[in-house]
Order: structure tokens, then C-alpha cells, then sequence
DNA sequence: CCGTTTTATGAAATCGATTTCATAAAATAC
DNA sequence: GTATTTTATGAAATCGATTTCATAAAACGG
């Protein structure tokens, strides 16, 4: 491998004179700077990042958290980083981490030993204390999607979860759906909080009543689609389902099928997060669609600014909250507005 | 941050003595040892991976490169990829480069500069070179799924996509279907052209005659989509439909709905990868798994073994072909088998 | 033309861990 | 008891790039 001493005995330059051709950082000779262009030119040389990054104390890299790729939501979000970083020179870890505190603990004491310039995490949960241990010793950390709700110490890029549910059950409400279930996520998870929230108010306004054995929940002993079918059996059925995940939509519509119904005309069916299959299903799902790769290169935006603010004053911005619009996409699944 | 100096000093010994208790390469008396584990868990220090790097030539890093994490194959074999090296003690970076050769250029300049112990490379394409400069530098390269068939320089991790496809199509054929289609990919990558090879040869074993208007191809102006809605409008329109990947089955699965027509009873579809959404979709797809996951750790532990005899003897090992094995999962988009 | 400021560049220190080299102390041999 | 080997450890070199410091040469002012 070719080094700077290499290159400068070349150009018979010292490496001194090297480096400050390469970084621009002090006035060189015309005529040295091209013996020395010419050498790196010849040599196909290029700086050593490990050797820059020890100097410098950081390593243009930043790592993403995430519980699971597998997570359909993911693909999309870690394209907008990805690309984000790219454009800004960084480059970008991947960690799965099963939101399994060992690995995650695992994750941030190898990343931690000064080589990561900064983090995006879309996996914090409330219990965990590793992402604030890592805040506290000064590194730079953007949430992502997920976040604590009583805890303004972080950046923060999210959605506006309750506007976007309860617009979601306005509609249904709008297209004459007077018995509205919901398919809930975990909701120690503050933004699937927010989306029940969304779904209460929205039927208090559309002067329908909340019915408890209508919210079915995830990770309840039985699946959504287990839940779905025995509602569907029930004296009172439900004609339409607030899915607060696609993947739950999924599970509520192969149920439906299965009983026989039809969507949207027996039962209507919303989904949230707009992954790339919801347009796919048949009928094709009306669903909340979040703005995926936005909100990842959003948050790759904002961690670089952070950490270029680091590197420059040695302190942290003051903690933001940026919040991306979502929109209701209409497909198949739902029946059309009464005018 | 606490270095190593710190430790010494806190212990009343040598950065040396330190650095030889951590990595077990040299004796070092049982107090002084104790004292220094001592002083290590007081600071709570952990060795700097930069200048570790720096000093061994290595950093515990792969990158995965690939044309985008969008495309639904690529979240579990990322994942394959990432569990293995986790186990293993590496990161991995993420490269998305959307087949660009620019981007592509790009990301291996950046990472070349020694600091990415090897590459997995599921993108390479006919006509690129930088992949085999940087295996002719030296680089250990494992190649993932797709592979270039006359070149046996490069590990590759595959399947029999030949076989694969031949038993998808003569199952086609063992029920009952006559007029068998294949919705085909870009056949300048040499998987693809496999999976036609075997059709063909499916086609012929059977005793089918090959017709070329039932081949239908992606980027050839039209979508599937469109292409299989016409064909369905010809004097002798398939009864059934090989395609080469889950999202064309998808859009075949679409146009076949919208004429009116019924899968299975009408109109048979397998895909092939078995990414997530094959089982949910109405009626479920008929499809070739590939071990995704499988393909990913195996690459990421071929990898990380020739990396690893790489910094022991400095040589790569001879280049080997592992192929795993694929298997028909039988759903709803297939009648059943005729005795 | 002499003193002062710029400009350009090499030598050497630095980042943090590892490793070779040197050496003092302890252990063993005869 | 002296010679030799082994063990334990510190000092210093090393990885490669950057940056401070020092200094020679050039430019400039009066």
C-alpha cells in the first residue's frame, strides 16, 4: 500500500508538504504543488482514513440502530440515510439489534471506543439506559420514529402520530363506518400511544362510541388475524379496521377473505406506514403513508450537522424535534367519501 | 476519553505492560496483572479501534454492497450478512449503489483506502472492472447471487438457479398447465439467464413446445404488468405463468385479476425468491425460496474466513462455489399435482 | 541597504495501541 | 557460587497522516 512518505519521496517533498497539497490547509508553491499532484496522481495514493481518523478523532462514519431490517419499514428508512450520508461523505453501520438490550449494549461498547462520529436510533425503548449513557458522554444521537416522550434531551424525527390515526378514523368515519375496531401495536411504544389516542378522539368527534372489545392488540397471546376473525363472528361486527401497522392491515384483510367478506364493501380497512406492499395487496390498501426515506435522510441531516457543530465548538446544538407530514393515500380498501 | 495511558499510569506500570495484559500475547505476572484489570475496570477503558487498526492493518470491518436495500431480497440477506459478522467480531457497512458505476467507483475508492478488510458483493454486473481491481490488489471478495459465469477468480455464494427454475416449470406442467409463460428478467445477468435455460429445458422435457411470444421481458418498454395483459387478450393466452422473481409474479397476479380471471382454476403463477410478502398475498404465491438468510451468512463467513487466513499467511484461499439449495413452496397460486 | 514581516518547507511531535529491543531480576544449571 | 537461561517489564520504534515549531529564503518598508 502506498503512504505519504512514498508519494513525498517522489516529488522529493517532505510529507509535511504532502499533507498540506492534499488537505489545502496552508499556502504551498505552484510548482511543488504540482510535483506533488503529479506523484499522487502517478501513485494512485489516497490517504489512509484510519491513520486520519486517529489523528483527527473521528472517522466520517455514523451507525444506524434499528430493531430489524426485516422490518419493512426499514429498507426505505436506511436508503434516505445511506444516501444522505453518501452525499455528505459518511459512511454508514448497520445494526440489527432484535431490540435485545445485550446486543444493543454489545453494539454501543464496540462502537463506542471512539471510532462512530454519531448515532441514528430507531430502536430506543423506555426501560434502556445505554442510549443516554452514550448521550451523556457527549456523543451525538438522533431519534428516529421511536421516541421517550418525557425526554427533550434528544433530537428527535418523528411524524405527528396522533394527527395522521386520527385523520385516518375521520375518514372511515366520513365513508359511513359506524363500528370501528383498531389493530394496535405494543403500546409502551409512545407513538403507537399516540395513534390509539388519535383513534379515541377521532371517534369522540365523530360521535361514535369507543367500544373496548373493538382494540385488538398486538402480542396478546393470539395474533391480529386470530383477533380479527373471532370480531368477525361477534354480535356486533366491525366494518372497518384502523390498523396501526401495513403487516397488521395484512393480517386484518387475510381474515375478512377468509370469512367470506368482502373489502371494502363489508368491512373497510386502513393501514399505516405506506410500505411498498401495500399498493401490491388486492384490493390495493389505503393506508397512512409516512414519509420513509425522508424522515431517514432527515435524520442523517440532521446527525452530520450535529456532529460537524461538535467538531467545531465541542458542544452539542440544543435538542430539536422535527416532525414530517404523513398523508392518507386512498386505494381499494375503503369505501368513498358520502358527500 | 481514557487511552491506555491513562490505565499505566492508574496501575503504576507501562503502556506495554497494559497492552500485554489485554491481548493475552506476552506473560505478565499475576498482581501486576491484577492491578492493571483493575485500573482497566475503574476507567472502564477500552482500546482505541483506530489506532488498533492502524498498527495491525486491519479494522473488523466488511461492506456489503448492493443495488439497493429496497429491493425486497436484499433485508434478510442483510441480515444473514450482519448475524454472521456480529458473531464473528465484524461491522458491517452498507453500499447501496443502485448499479451505478459511478456510485459503485465511488464507495470502492473511499473504502479501499485500507480500512475494509473485504467486500460481499451481490451488484457486480458483465461489463464493470473495479470489482476484479480490488480483488487483483488483493482484496478478499465474496460475490453474492449474482456472478459473472466465466470467472472462477471470486468466491461465490448462489443456487442452482437452472435446476430451480426447471422444477418450478415442470410442476407447472405435472398440473395439468399446457401454455406455460415466463415473465423473464435482464438476461445479461447470468442468474437470469438460468432461470430461462431452465424453463426452456423444463419445457422440452415435458414435451411442450417453446413459443416465444409467451416469454415476456422486464425493461422492454412495457411493464410486465401491461405485457401479461395482452397476452391474456391473444388467441392462445398461458394457462400458467414461471416468473422469475415474486414482484413480476406480483404484477402478473394483478393483471390476471383485473381481466376477470382466476388464480389458480384460470391461470397458475409461481415466483421465485419467497420474500416476505409471497405469503400474503391473495391467493398466497406458489414460489422458489431461496435461503436468503442462508445466502447472507455464508457469504459473511466465507469472507470472514479469507480474511482471516489473508492476515495469516497473506495469501487469498483458492476461490470456491457454494451452492445452496432451493425449494418449491407450494401455496395457493398452483392447482395441485395430477395423479 | 538593513531590519522586519511573509512565505515556504522540513524536522519532529502527536494521535493511541502494539511490538521489538533492551535490561534487570529471578530462576536454574553445573 | 558463578554462569546461563528465563521471566517480567520499561523504553522506544512503529503504523500513517497531520500539525506545531523552527528556520531559511524571499519580500517589503523606510
Amino acid at each position: 500500500m502506498v503512504n505519504i512518505k512514498t508519494v513525498a519521496r517522489l516529488a522529493g517533498v517532505s510529507p509535511s508538504t504532502v499533507s498540506r497539497v492534499l488537505t489545502g490547509k496552508a499556502p504551498v508553491n505552484e510548482d511543488t504543488r504540482a510535483k506533488v499532484m503529479d506523484a499522487v496522481l502517478h501513485t494512485g495514493y489516497s490517504p489512509n482514513a484510519l491513520a486520519k481518523g486517529l489523528k483527527a478523532g473521528t472517522s466520517n462514519t455514523i451507525a444506524l440502530m434499528m430493531p430489524s431490517i426485516e422490518n419493512p419499514i426499514f429498507p426505505l428508512i436506511t436508503r434516505g440515510v445511506e444516501d444522505e450520508a453518501r452525499r455528505c461523505g459518511y459512511t454508514v453501520v448497520l445494526c440489527n439489534t432484535d431490540e435485545d438490550p445485550i446486543i444493543e449494549q454489545a453494539y454501543v461498547d464496540k462502537l463506542r471506543t471512539r471510532w462512530i462520529d454519531g448515532f441514528i436510533v430507531a430502536s430506543i425503548r423506555a426501560g434502556t439506559k445505554h442510549i443516554h449513557h452514550l448521550h451523556a458522554e457527549g456523543f451525538p444521537i438522533v431519534l428516529l420514529n421511536r421516541y421517550l416522550p418525557n425526554d427533550t434531551t434528544m433530537d428527535v424525527v418523528t411524524v405527528d402520530n396522533y394527527e395522521a390515526a386520527k385523520g385516518a378514523v375521520t375518514y372511515l368515519a366520513q365513508t359511513g363506518c359506524k363500528n370501528i375496531a383498531i389493530s394496535l401495536g405494543d403500546t409502551t411504544h409512545a407513538f403507537y400511544e399516540k395513534r390509539y389516542a388519535g383513534y379515541c378522539d377521532a371517534l369522540q368527534d365523530a360521535g361514535l362510541p369507543y367500544r373496548a372489545e373493538l382494540v385488538m392488540k398486538e402480542n396478546y397471546g393470539t395474533d391480529i388475524y386470530t383477533q380479527m376473525s373471532s370480531l368477525l363472528q361477534s354480535k356486533t361486527p366491525p366494518d372497518a379496521v384502523f390498523a396501526t401497522s401495513d403487516p397488521k392491515a395484512v393480517q386484518v384483510l387475510h381474515a375478512v377473505h377468509d370469512k367470506g367478506l368482502r373489502v371494502p364493501q363489508d368491512v373497510s380497512v386502513i393501514g399505516f406506514d405506506d410500505i411498498s406492499i401495500a399498493a401490491m395487496l388486492q384490493p390495493p390498501l389505503t393506508t397512512v403513508a409516512q414519509p420513509l426515506y425522508q424522515m431517514g435522510a432527515a435524520a442523517a441531516r440532521r446527525l452530520i450537522a450535529q456532529i460537524r457543530h461538535k467538531e467545531k465548538t465541542g458542544t452539542l446544538l440544543p435538542a430539536a424535534r422535527r416532525v414530517l407530514t404523513t398523508q392518507l393515500v386512498v386505494r381499494g380498501s375503503t369505501k368513498s367519501k358520502q358527500q
